[in-house]
DNA sequence: AATCTTTATCGTAATATTGCAATATAATAA
DNA sequence: TTATTATATTGCAATATTACGATAAAGATT
């Protein structure tokens, strides 16, 4: 089919994948520690950043803001970006959550 | 073209990317949640608690095998998958780096 | 207004993913 | 040995993703 079958799993499952796969390319792994790297926001200069034509970034910074990872700013006839510390924090706690099962259970087998 | 550009990004961004990629899908967070919720690993079964055919299945925990994220032994005629707490502190790694900038900087403009 | 700069969208080609029926493999049970 | 059970692999169709050239849109500059 090539259509995940989004219908027969939970509200929570299908966001969990859907911020997990727009992290799931280096192209927008690298535009989050670029993000982060410089102090404020971005206005601009994202394209220069990335090994990619202009399209295709924009296209990158598409998919994150959609999975709400990123916020964007129209300013004068540039784009600002910077992170959604909400949406981050909705993965955060679910690794929380996974490793605090792990630490409880230490019997595992494999 | 379809294939994602690696080459020009850092090996620790492609493996972020790869195992983000991997937990991407409602199946497979599905599949971790579901080895969390059992106390030891889990040997079978796992086709029955998921909607969707064996093979599919089988392809999924491929992929987070692939990943690194869970780790299958054979018992017998089964299989006993848990998951890799190693591979998954990458990731909660990562996500502890990024709040601690954001917490440092709170000057955001978006 | 004409031009420049920045970002988005369209169109398209190459490749990847998703899902499953059919079949294979391998260990166990009869 | 012959089922039976559990998982993997193959092959294929439907759809999604990735990438980019060409072009559009919109504010800034001259």
């Amino acid at each position: 089919m090539g259509a995940s079958k989004t219908d027969h799993f939970t509200e929570k499952q299908n966001q969990l994948a859907a911020i997990a796969k727009a992290l799931g390319h280096p192209a927008r792994v690298a535009i989050i520690e670029y993000l982060l790297s410089v102090d404020s926001c971005i206005c601009g200069d994202i394209v220069n950043v990335l090994p990619l034509a202009q399209p295709t970034v924009s296209q990158h910074l598409k998919e994150l803001k959609n999975a709400g990872i990123i916020k964007g700013n129209i300013e004068g006839n540039a784009i600002c970006y910077c992170i959604n510390e909400q949406t981050l924090s909705i993965l955060q706690a679910f690794f929380a959550h996974i490793n605090n099962h792990l630490q409880i259970k230490k019997s595992n087998c494999c």
